[in-house]
Formats: C-alpha cells, structure tokens, sequence
DNA sequence: CTGAAAGCGCTTACAG
DNA sequence: CTGAAAGCGCTTACAG
C-alpha cells in the first residue's frame, strides 16, 4: 500500500490529483501542487516506472546498445562512455533516461536486441558496430521502434543514421601523404565485417586513383583493431618489397602496437616511414613521435546521435523537424610529426 | 489487443494457462505447453516487461551503475565492460538482465541512484568507485535494496563488498623492490577521495615499516590516473632530491605517461628507474621496457560480483548461501623489465 | 479544479 | 489441468 495511493491518502486528496500534480499537468490549484510536491519530496516518492510505462505505453528509457564482444572490448576504450555525456544532455530535455546494453558475447546481437525490445525495456534505441548486412536494421524497422545507427550499412532502407567521416578521413590522409611524396601507402583495415572497413577502403581507393595511384591489393593490410594489430600490421608491412613509405590505421590504438614494432625493426616513425591515425586518443597522445590523427567531439556525437533518434519518435518529432537523417560527421586533421617529413624521390 | 491476450485468443485458451506455460509453471499439460511455445515462437510473442513488473513486484534486471565523469571516462578503460561477459554469465543462470546506469556528470551520484531505485527500474545494483565516505551505501542500505560494491568503504555496516587486494600488491611490490636494493621508494595515488588511494597509501606505508623504511610524505605524489597523470607524476618525481629510485603506481595507464617524462629527462626505466604498474592491462603491454604489474581476470570478478549479490537477493540467496561477503580479490604479479635490476649500493 | 473509474499487460491464488 | 477474476501502480478521459 505504498505507492500513490499512500501518498494520496497522506494528503487526504485523491490520486488521480496527485499524478496529475506530480506530472506537472496544467489543470491543478497551484496550492495543490505545491502541497504534494513537497509532500512527495518528504517522503521520498517516486512514481513506479513499471505501473507509467504499463498505462502510458512508454517506458521513457532510451538503450544504447553495446558489443561486447572479446575484441569490443578491448578496442571501444571510452568510446561508448564517452557518448553518454551527449546523449544524455539531450534526453534529459524530455526526461528520457538512458541505459546501456551489454550484449552478451554468447547470445546473437539480434536475438538480445529482439528480446529487449518485445519486452519493452526500451522505447527507441541507439546500435553501433553496423554490419555491412546488418539484420538488426531490418528488424527494428519492421517492428517499427525508433532507432539510430552510429555506423551506415547496407541494410535497411531509409533509416537514421550517423557515421564518422572515413571518406574526407581517408581522402585527406592520401592527399598529405601525396603531398609529401608518398606514393606507396598501406593501409590498415579491420579484419571483421564491420561496415566502415569497406567504406574506408574505398575512401582510400578513390583518394588514390584522383592522384592517378594505381590501387594495389597488396598494400591492404587487415589486422584487428589494437595495439596487438598494430604490431601484426607493422609485421606485415615490413615484410612488403618494395616497403611501403607510409601507412594509414583506421584505428589509432594500432599506432602503439605499429611503432613498437617499427622500433624493433629500425625503422623510425616519422622519418622512415609516415603514420597517420585515425581518431585522437587520449592514450595515443603520448607516442613519440606524436601521431598525425583526426579530432572530434564524442560529446558533441552524443548530442547528435540523441537528436537524430528523438527525431524519429512520434513524441518527439516536433522538437527535432526533418524526421529521419543521415549525417556524416566531420573530424578535424591534427597534425602532429608522424608524417612531418617529406621523401626526397 | 496485442500481447498476452491476442496470443490466447489466437490459441483459444485462457491468458492464464497462457502464462503458466510460457513462465514453466509445472502444472500444464504438456501438449498444451508445447502449443502455446510454438505460437509464441511463431508470432514472436514475449511478455511485456512492464506488466510482468507490475505484477510480480520485480524487473528481473539488475543494474551496474557507472559514474561517467570525465575523469571516469578517461581511465575506466573498458574495466566495467570487461566485467559484463562474467556478470552476466552468473545472471544469465536466473534470467536476469543486466544494464548499465550511466551517472550523468552533472547530476550527483547519490541522487540518480535514488531516482533509479525509486522508480524501480532495477531490483538489484552493482556500484563501483567508492568512496571513503559514500552515501549511497547508506542509502541502498535504509532503502533495503540489494547491491555488492566494488569497493570498501567506511561508510555502511554490514555490507557485501568485493575490493582488489591493494594490500596485497602494494606489500609485494615493496618486498620486490627492496630486495632489489630500493630504498627511496616513490608511489603514486589518486588525488581524489575514492577509497582505493588510502587503503593502497596503508598498505604501502606498512609494507616499508615491515622492512624498517621510515615513511615519507614526500614521496606520495597525488596524481591524475590517467596518462597525463603519469606524465605529471614523472615531474613531480624528478624533482624530489635525493631522487626515489622506484616508484610503484596505482594505475597502469600512468605508466605510459610516466615513461615519456623519463625519457625526456634522460632517465631509462628499467635501468635508472624502477617501476612497478597496477593492473596488467592490453595497453601497456607494448611499452618498453615491459612494465611489471598485476594480473587479474575481469571476468571471475565480474562472475564472483554477480554471485555475491545474488546471495543478498532473497529470492536468489538459496543458490548462493553465506549472506554478505566480504571479499579481498587477490592479483598475480606478472614480473617485466620495469624493475629488473638491481641497486649497487 | 477535483474525484471516481477504467484499464495498460501481466501473474497468481482460487475454484472447479 | 484449466478458466475466471483480482490486482500490481499508475495515468487519463470523463463528469461534475
């Protein structure tokens, strides 16, 4: 008997009086309100969200959904943390909380993300690690529950999504690689399906071609995206004859594993061979020489990503016109002295 | 109409022998039990979280909440996701659900705590980063909700609590480094208030008296844990005359920053510095020279949390007898070449 | 402006 | 073994 009712029968009102006071409805004496308020706070009452959500259809709780597969977890870093803050930002305007699922590493993405949302735990939610065929978009459009994709994919027809720009990445990479008189480029992709290798790749091929640089395979190196993949890329790359002069990573952990292993060898980061990363890391910051990489605001993605999916809700359209959307967001070229030198041919 | 009822209409029988099949209530015959799975199958029913709550006074999830302040952000690494596969590998056995809470920065920890439990999203909580003097243990304790920490404090009574075995290591790492000849031993601690950093200063503190080292304020350098952090450290480190010839740190990712301030300065770890991590962790596997530090397996912990909290959940505590726990998780020492010489003194 | 009542989707005593 | 009914805690038309 606790519950509203308690509280209603504390106040001698009736309940109905008090959600509506509580839920800051218009049509209540102000008197009213302020006595249950206060009267709420004193006794520490919180409606149940079980008996909201069962009655108003909505749960109010937003699920960013989270890998964590063996190789996500080493490799996400904070990344995933590092978008709450944005996020949150935004869903807090309308009172939405936001939780994150962890998938389990044994149970199929779609199958825990079709359970999470037949159970109704979550109105709408945020997926990451897109697949280049990604069921789970499928899926969520033909249940119709509002999402967002951090990651574009094959998949799916009109849906919202955000992505990293691995196009303007990727191309302003080679065109200061070029710049510099690197001809022979590497470049490290994942080895998963993940979609943004593809798109990389591509990226990098174009970028070449438009400086009339023959594509070649062998210069494709895969390699799983940590410092452990940095060591097996740069394994690789000093095994490839002639030696390529510089090397792209889609991902700037590598850069660790990567100069570690160019050490090993001999070979001097930033004078016997160019590396340029990918994102700007706190944890790559360090290296030595400092690592020419790209910058963006995992907040400011945060915020976006909440905007882009609230966008998409029927309650919330109106707040956020356009309905859905697809960005491509910007990073920012640090420079730093990894690729500071130019090759005299 | 969806929802249970359409699922027994479709079946022609009642909601409720609906339910107690699908939930494994023994009393069904099993044609019909087999039947109404098939459709539920079929038609891709699952229970709506919300009523199920609502009903039985549970949600089947339990919550681990993370404080996502920057500094958290920073340096939780993929700790807390590292957990999840262990966590839920225990949960999984009770089908429940496991789903992080993300503390917003600007919101105070105790409060979204309050909020999260009041309005019952969780049954059960998982907190971390305690503090030396932590409300929220009073809290969960008065409002009898179920939780573990993942860390001491002298805040509560009789609570189940899981801490790494920072005495442990810090009393081995003093051992190691005396008898190698040390004896102006540095450390490195947070500069906030979590509980960590006072109980891993005794620990320190108590190890030297054991070898009959006076303790010297000095030689505590509080420091961010974070690479920047250890950078800072190294300053602070080369400016203490006479200068400490160990230094033992509490974050493993200090030593990345710790080592470029040496390097700058002229001083090889390893061979005019010794130095000892905290945890082994992928990202410093790379440094040269390999750094010494500590294993531990995020995964047994994660499980060991997961079943010590289910022991103080009356509905789970018959599977895992002995109430609260108070557990001290041991770490193994993985020696590298940080502190592998000796002092000739 | 307030109260009484219905009903969200489920589970579970209670009869039979 | 099954069905009919109550009720978990809330919000919200509907009267007044």
């Amino acid at each position: 008997m606790r519950g509203i009712r308690q509280l209603a029968k504390h106040l001698d009102i009736s309940i109905g009086t008090v959600s509506r006071a509580l839920n800051g409805k218009p049509d209540v004496n102000e008197e009213t309100r302020k006595r249950v308020l206060a009267a709420a706070e004193e006794l520490g009452y919180v409606a149940n969200q079980s008996g909201r959500s069962l009655r108003q259809g909505t749960t109010n709780v937003i699920g960013l959904m989270i890998e964590s597969s063996k190789e996500t977890v080493e490799n996400a870093d904070n990344f995933f943390l590092g978008l709450t803050g944005g996020l949150q930002s935004v869903l807090s305007r309308h009172k939405l909380d936001l939780i994150m699922l962890p998938c389990p590493n044994d149970e199929d993405p779609q199958e825990y993300l079709k359970r999470m949302v037949t159970r109704r735990v979550v109105d709408a939610l945020i997926i990451s690690a897109t697949q280049r065929i990604d069921k789970r978009i499928d899926f969520l459009a033909k249940a119709k529950i509002p999402f967002v994709a951090l990651g574009r994919s094959s998949s799916g027809g009109n849906y919202s999504w955000i992505d990293l720009d691995f196009e303007g990445v990727a191309a302003s990479a080679v065109d200061r690689l070029v710049a510099k008189g690197h001809r022979r480029i590497a470049i490290a992709v994942p080895s998963t399906d993940v979609n943004l290798g593809y798109i990389f790749l591509d990226a990098y091929r174009s970028a070449l071609e438009r400086h009339g640089i023959a594509y070649d395979p062998a210069l494709v190196i895969r390699a799983k995206s940590s410092e452990q993949g940095g060591y097996q890329a740069g394994d690789e790359l000093i095994r490839l004859d002639p030696r390529p002069t510089a090397i792209i990573l889609i991902y700037e952990l590598m850069a660790i594993g990567l100069y570690r292993r160019m050490v090993e060898a001999g070979i001097v980061p930033g004078r016997d061979l160019a590396v340029i990363g990918f994102r700007e890391e706190p944890r790559a910051r360090f290296l030595q020489p400092t690592l020419t990489c790209f910058r963006m605001s995992l907040r400011d993605l945060g915020a976006e990503l909440a905007e882009t999916l609230l966008a998409t809700m029927p309650a919330y359209a109106d707040f956020y016109p356009g309905g859905a959307r697809n960005t491509i967001w910007p990073l920012e070229l640090v420079a730093g002295e990894s690729d500071a030198f130019s090759l005299d041919s």
